[in-house]
DNA sequence: ACCTGAACACCGTTCAAGT
DNA sequence: ACCTGAACACCGTTCAAGT
């Protein structure tokens, strides 16, 4: 329901709407156009084109986001908390993840969650390089999980018959990890376990 | 240059070319029939649709990817070689990585890696659904680690004056810490030092 | 069995023209 | 300053028609 004259911000509204309910992909400007009641050349005097459009709604969702909070007794308990809280939001907004990887803008979903983790990694000790390396790592292993949840998802039923792969011969008569390999994965599991074991490894030095 | 007549395999060479060469948004049905001298039509009698022709270049592709031989003397060293020649692989492959995504088949990526991961995670002791957790943990890894990278790579001079929201305050007086974030990141040891945490937590339990 | 052109229903973007 | 329609140069896909 716009209003006699349009606004950048109306553009943007119904965007972000098309878009979280059916994919980037189905955001056309033509489309955006007819739902906002205007020509599609208006578009382009308020916000510029397709790809600006979809950077300026990236900006929008990340700055929307929420500030992550740290919970926990250990530094260690705090930094998982942190990657948790991340992978949490992401998920909650996947329209985002599929923004962001049409534009590029990876570095944007680091962003919530780098303060908190500058500050947690001093917290437990770290200083200069070392400090910024395990940052990223924790940045990387989040986001990195989430991408490929996120793919993983978009394509159903993927390799079937894959249980006859894994045969007594590869798998070392193991039976139970036959099965296991069979079923599809537990990402929320195998997510908590992982960046408890980068983190619980770089927290606690013991070469160098 | 075509023989006189159109072959599946003809088409898959050519398209897989295009794709190489400028990305796969570059691969349209029009553009490859005209690189064929056919008419667009034939294409699809060929190989199907769009989405056909891009999992048969996935799958090709894949399949084209030479095993991976595990190096080193302990387990945990074999296991990160294996991840690091994934990595390897799949970068060396960045349309692989693009097509991929493209159509949501990431699993595809896990596949040169799979078997050897499973074989290696029995050596070093892990039995059933621990094995198993263990080889999908690497693999999101490995593959969470390259889609950001590539990600990354396609958005130039990415977050700039990001220097300046690293002021004394947020690093807590750490300028060394301050000029490693502002750097940017070296994914080659980024990687090297997080698989190697992860995979060296994994490989010695201390809890449960 | 294989290949064709024409047609359909879309795209994003530009540009001159309006008010 | 803001909005418009027309036009350009593309898309993927279908389908009836050819040989």
């Amino acid at each position: 329901m716009p209003k006699g004259t349009l606004t950048r911000d109306e553009v943007l509204d119904t965007a972000a709407g098309l878009v979280k309910r059916h994919g980037p992909q189905a955001l056309t400007m033509r489309g955006l156009a007819a739902e906002l009641g205007t020509a599609v050349t208006s578009i382009y005097w308020h916000v510029g084109g397709r790809e600006a459009l979809l950077d300026a709604l990236v900006e929008r969702t990340v700055a929307g986001l929420g500030e992550i909070r740290p919970a926990g007794g250990t530094p260690e308990q705090r930094v998982v908390s942190v990657a948790c809280a991340l992978r949490r939001q992401l998920r909650d907004h996947p329209h985002l993840v599929a923004l962001v990887h049409e534009r590029g803008l990876t570095e944007r979903m680091f962003l919530p969650a780098q303060q908190v983790l500058v500050r947690e990694a001093r917290a437990a000790g770290l200083r200069g390089a070392r400090a910024a390396e395990f940052v990223r790592a924790v940045q990387f292993q989040v986001v990195g999980h989430v991408l490929v949840e996120r793919n993983r998802e978009r394509a159903p039923v993927q390799s079937p018959g894959e249980e006859e792969l894994w045969s007594a011969e590869t798998t070392g008569a193991d039976p139970a990890l036959a099965r296991a390999l069979a079923r599809p994965v537990d990402t929320e599991r195998l997510f908590v376990t992982s960046v408890r074991a980068l983190v619980g490894a770089l927290l606690t030095p013991s070469g160098t």
